[in-house]
RNA sequence: GCUGGAAUCGUCUAGUGGCAAUGACAAGAGACUGUAAAUCUCUCGCCUUCGGGCUUCGUAGGUUCGAGUCCUACUUCCAGCA
């Protein structure tokens, strides 16, 4: 089992620790979107100096390419990206169902490559391999979100998601098994290593980086009956934490958090999947009990030139800020704040230079990474409501 | 000087008689939430009570119901020849 330590609670909201074999990551935390085991714009190093605990990768994106056993040849993905911290991997459901032309049946998805239209398939059977494989941490269930928001597919597809999460469970256990002396043995034959010198035989002999664990994924749409009822069905299976998945908008988001995580058990992590884009999603989701988020708004955001302030976003290519000598935001002391000005930003951004992306990447990542590390401070140190209430009048105006 | 050719929205460009006129770039703005996103959308002659009105394709004339498109002259530029 995972091993989740609760610091300090204060209702729903909580602060802990959750202990990787990869490191530890303190919780409430945003998790950084690694799709491709890389997060767009920026190095591994740079994501450890603007404070960043872990990241998430996506299982869709790596088994198509490298592939998974790639993945596992190099040492897993914390070894073969050079992150070396705590790792997560989205399961590949939300990413499938999001392509044109999938095809859902009871044993799982069909779905075209969209690299090269491949005919492939995804069963919660082959993604919990290929998780295992690709040697994350933390795994995400398979799931199966519904295309609409009507109640009759929403409520059907929680149930698909339901009967995979068995099956996710089953197969999980099932690899689990295979590991000898925390030693994950799926991997057989000699370790092919994908490109550089020789590197020596690992010792994994007291490695425990092959423990993996499993996060069931609730689901059920803006139908928060469904929401409960997927929530009491998550927490009946032997996991070791919960993703809540198929959230899109804040709006309905507390009251179904509320819900949700008062019947999910206390001693278990959360992750609340895909929210963060806005800065009011991370207080929401916090205070309502959620331990971990990831986004790809922040990276896509700071790539498209739309900038996180306290005073709110920014979009850094208006002419207003052509002659603009000041830091971004002057109380930052991201690497982009602490270097360079708006204007000089700006000028990046207009003549399209790689840079711009880059320190705009690192400016948006550690703003989100950062305001979650003072709502995690401010329940440490009880004065939460009021951390909220200045930033969010500052940030919303 | 002669002979050809060319002049279209900030730039390049489509357009050879039929209702401001193509595309690209630049410019102005917006969107983006488990990343098919270094992406996408809108505006881009002037005015508008959003119905429309007005002025435009080097300049000035002309032919025509109608001209960026045809004719004449001029101006400027390019090429070749002196």
């Amino acid at each position: 089992m995972l091993k989740y330590d609760i610091i300090t609670k204060n209702g729903l909201a909580r602060t802990g620790v959750i202990h990787t074999p990869h490191g530890d990551i303190h919780t409430p935390a945003f998790v950084g979107a690694a799709t491709r085991a890389a997060v767009k714009a920026l190095t591994m190093q740079q994501m450890r100096d603007l404070g960043s605990q872990a990241i998430l990768a996506n299982t869709y994106h790596l088994v198509l390419t490298p592939g998974a056993e790639l993945i596992r040849n190099a040492g897993g993905l914390a070894e073969f990206s050079s992150w070396r911290g705590p790792t997560f991997t989205d399961s590949g459901g939300f990413q499938i169902f999001s392509l044109p032309d999938v095809k859902i049946t009871e044993q799982g998805a069909r779905f075209k490559s969209h690299i090269n239209g491949d005919k492939l398939e995804m069963t919660p059977e082959s993604s919990m391999q290929a998780q295992w494989s690709i040697g994350a941490d933390i795994h995400m269930a398979f799931d199966h979100l519904a295309k609409s928001d009507n109640y009759d597919d929403m409520k059907e597809a929680m149930e698909r998601t339901h009967r995979w999460l068995e099956r996710c469970v089953a197969e999980h256990q099932k690899l689990l098994g295979k590991m000898v002396g925390g030693r994950n043995m799926l991997s057989e034959g000699p370790k092919t290593w994908p490109s550089g010198p020789e590197r020596p035989e690992q010792d994994c002999s007291d490695h425990p980086k092959t423990e993996q664990y499993l996060y069931a994924v609730v689901q059920g749409g803006s139908f928060n009956d469904l929401r409960a009822e997927s929530a009491r069905f998550a927490a009946s299976q032997p996991v070791d934490g919960f993703g809540i998945g198929g959230v899109f908008t804040a709006d309905g988001m507390a009251e179904m958090l509320h819900i949700v995580n008062n019947i999910l058990p206390e001693n278990k992590p959360r992750h609340l999947l895909g929210m963060g884009q806005e800065p009011i999603d991370l207080f929401v989701g916090a205070e309502n009990g959620c331990d971990t988020f990831d986004c790809v708004g922040p990276t896509r955001m700071a790539r498209n030139g739309s900038l996180y302030t306290l005073d709110g976003r920014i979009n850094i290519k208006n002419a207003k800020y052509k002659n603009d000598f000041t830091p971004l935001m002057p109380d930052c002391d991201c690497e982009l704040c602490r270097n360079y000005t708006r204007a000089y930003l700006h000028h990046l951004f207009r003549t399209d230079e790689i840079t711009a992306k880059i320190l705009a990447s690192i400016h948006n990542e550690h703003f989100v990474v950062q305001t979650v590390d003072r709502i995690r401070d401010s329940i440490d140190n009880g004065n939460y409501d009021s951390y909220k209430q200045d930033f969010l009048q500052r940030y919303y105006g």
